[in-house]
DNA sequence: GAACACCGAAACATCCGAGGTCTCTTGAGG
DNA sequence: CCTCAAGAGACCTCGGATGTTTCGGTGTTC
């Protein structure tokens, strides 16, 4: 194994060993190589790679420290892996998005602050009546967030924060291309938000999953239609549209 | 934003644009470096923080190759992260799993192959009268790996899959404690299998169910029991003892 | 006495070049 | 046709030199 891979497990240790705590920093770049056993050129590419993962955190001129290591941090870096998935895969992510946020609604029904979802309906009133397809895809997602929030659990938040990211291009080429989609989103939303505000978990999971399963449904005959349809089209599906 | 980060980003564009498909070859550190218009040594840090969440593969020797990009593989690199939390979230990764394993298990009641069937029931007879907690354990992991596979969702397998590592560490805590955990865990397994085997979706979701929360509600017990006595015993709970 | 500007130390960022090790390919020999 | 050894190509590791950024102390000014 090269030593690189060996630091990183080193410093991973010391981490969950509890030498190193969230927020410490750690010696000094010759320091710790020469405590690892290595180089500095090698000892720098073990942090950049424990960097991508939000488990360090290098501030230049002053030190490398430990992120707070919070679940939502480090699985923020998971929308950074969602990213390379394309649209044949982009149907397995939905799949389990309708499984998480049916559930998440319905605890945030349960679970929700009045503030919280005083907040909530607000965001649906922020929306201009003709709004961009921009505007609306970041209500959207501002709107999901604030739910998956409300659960209470920072890791389904999280989660569902980074299985959006595939799922939000996808909303993009729909509000551009279907009609009457825009409309249908705001429906649902607003059910979604009444069935919070009167605490009502299961009629909750239930819009919920109407919402999700639209996008599905949607998204499965499209991509079965330009997938038969020939090879070259397919490239010009959502993945494509959106970026 | 360092030229690390920068040739990060590029390479990644360089993947998702199509420009390098899974199982493409990079041009040699030397041509990539000059092109991308930094050192190599910078470049090396860029590579090995791709290499890490398995975006990346260098063979010494040969060369360094784009992964096949599967969402196996790519959620894979979640394992690595989920690694670095503590008691005070496991809960939180727990509730994820009791949401996704019902449904994962349902799914496989409909989608599993007669065949996977069959090695699923075998996986339950291979199991020893007196297993070691580790025998357990390790089966344990396999008869839930097989039923996540079998819901037919690649995503979804991958995802449970991660979710198992400190869920794991926890039953093995349970199983050196708890009276009785063993022969409930194969009573509960038998029946999630006869559940599938019998092709009663509902049914195996609710064992499965079940069976998740009650490892759920052992652990929230615990953890505030360990929690409420004393600063010192909750290092000393399931992370601390499964190390 | 407090706020501000300056300066030096500390730490990371980047680059370069040399020597080592591994893998794949090639071609000679059996 | 198979085996094996030599060579080329690519990554691995190292150490040092130089640039940039940040932090904290110091001195000045209001």
């Amino acid at each position: 194994m090269p030593v690189t891979d060996v630091a990183i497990d080193k410093i991973k240790d010391m981490i969950i060993s509890g030498e190193l705590a969230p927020g410490d920093r750690l010696p000094k770049e010759a320091e710790l190589a020469q405590r690892l056993g290595l180089s500095r050129s090698s000892l720098r590419e073990a942090v950049k790679a424990l960097c991508l993962i939000r488990v360090l955190d290098v501030r230049q001129g002053d030190g490398t420290y430990v992120t707070s290591l919070e679940p939502n941090l480090l699985l923020d870096a998971m929308t950074f892996v969602v990213d390379f998935h394309r649209d044949d895969t982009v149907l397995d992510f939905l799949a389990v998005r309708r499984i998480l946020e049916p559930a998440a609604t319905a605890l945030a029904a349960l679970h929700m602050s009045e503030d919280d979802i005083t907040e909530l309906g607000a965001l649906l009133d922020e929306l201009a009546d003709a709004p961009t397809v921009e505007a609306l895809v970041a209500n959207d997602l501002q709107f999901h967030r604030k739910i998956a929030d409300g659960s209470g659990n920072p890791v389904l938040c999280s989660l569902l924060d980074s299985l959006s990211g595939p799922t939000a291009r996808a909303r993009i080429w729909r509000g551009l291309t279907q009609e009457g989609a825009v409309a249908r989103t705001r429906e649902q939303h607003t059910a979604i938000y009444e069935a919070i505000a009167a605490r009502e978990p299961e009629l909750a999971r239930s819009w919920a999953t109407v919402h999700v399963a639209g996008v599905e449904q949607w998204l499965r005959s499209t991509l079965t239609q330009t997938g038969t349809d020939a090879e070259g089209p397919a490239d010009e599906s959502p993945q494509a549209a959106a970026s």
